[in-house]
DNA sequence: CAATATAATATGGTAACCATATCTTTTTGG
DNA sequence: CCAAAAAGATATGGTTACCATATTATATTG
């Protein structure tokens, strides 16, 4: 049987499938697959997505949705649609900002906070899942370079914001 | 300026946002963007999963589509629009598989070539982008996690779906 | 107080997937 | 050898995760 002949042409450019882009790529689709399958197993009836604005508000209290947006790197729309979601689940409610009336202010019900725990623990285990056979500093180091990186691709995504509103 | 009281209610069990699966799912969204942008600059008519197809492709050579689906770890019809784009732009080629006329056998066209020559500098860019201030070691070590996770995940993931298949 | 900016949202769109059913061939068990 | 099962691709239709632009209501500023 013989071995497959890599490029089909000779001068073909050859890109390493596991350049730092795709591989990144490969682990976001792969991790969410099985943090969705978790979530399933804890009853949780939100979205990957929906869980990351219901953490973002346990860290940050009663916020206005746009510093909500900001805090989430996405864009003010987004936010709104995971938040109809979420309100209309009794998650989170939402309050016009007494200090400015085209302002809302969103909050986490109670119901939110069972949600909370169950989002965690199906966290734990992807978590678990994804870091088998590795070291607690292997993880640590991958952490701190994964938000170098996150640190690095804001900016950059500032700038192309800024650039564009020319 | 009050700091922000972090939790709204004292017993709310608050999770990390930054904890693996977020950041994964963070630096995933804004590697695309960057990526994406960079794909613009370089007149690119692909998109991010189509580009990875191509350069699977180049690695890989004249292959079935569900040897590639395989390879990409997708879903055989996740492959199958991928490849439909591909085609009308004139950028792969199916053809029957004499061997088995169930299957086809698709190649890069030459008009793919110049492509994949592009798709490499969006990515060089997109990469040094992202790993900015970074020592390649550093970037080293991240990539070898990065594919222990994948390994992991993957694994994973076959397990979820033979047992779904029960 | 007119012009402008800002918070949220309505509307509508794209990308990246997947499941299920279907069609065609191939393989296989009797 | 042939009926039944399996396997390759695809049609159909759906979900999630976003974003841009226009709109509305309110606030700010010149």
């Amino acid at each position: 049987m013989p071995v497959l002949s890599p490029p089909s042409s000779p001068e073909t450019k050859v890109i390493d499938p596991d350049s730092l882009g795709f591989l990144i790529g490969d682990i976001s689709r792969l991790m969410r697959g099985t943090f969705e399958r978790e979530i399933e197993k804890v009853r949780v009836p939100v979205t990957t997505s929906e869980a990351r604005v219901l953490v973002h508000m346990a860290r940050c209290g009663a916020t206005r949705q746009n510093v909500l947006a900001e805090n989430l790197g996405l864009a003010p729309m987004s936010v709104t649609g995971y938040l109809d979601n979420l309100e209309r689940s009794g998650f989170i409610a939402r309050a016009a900002d007494p200090a400015d009336r085209r302002a809302k202010i969103v909050t986490l019900t109670d119901a939110a906070q069972d949600l909370l725990e169950r989002i965690a623990i199906a966290g734990q285990q992807a978590r678990a899942q994804a870091t088998a056979g590795l070291t607690a500093e292997q993880v640590a180091t991958f952490k701190s370079v994964a938000i170098a990186i996150r640190k690095n691709l804001e900016t950059e995504r500032a700038a192309a914001r800024t650039e564009s509103a020319s």
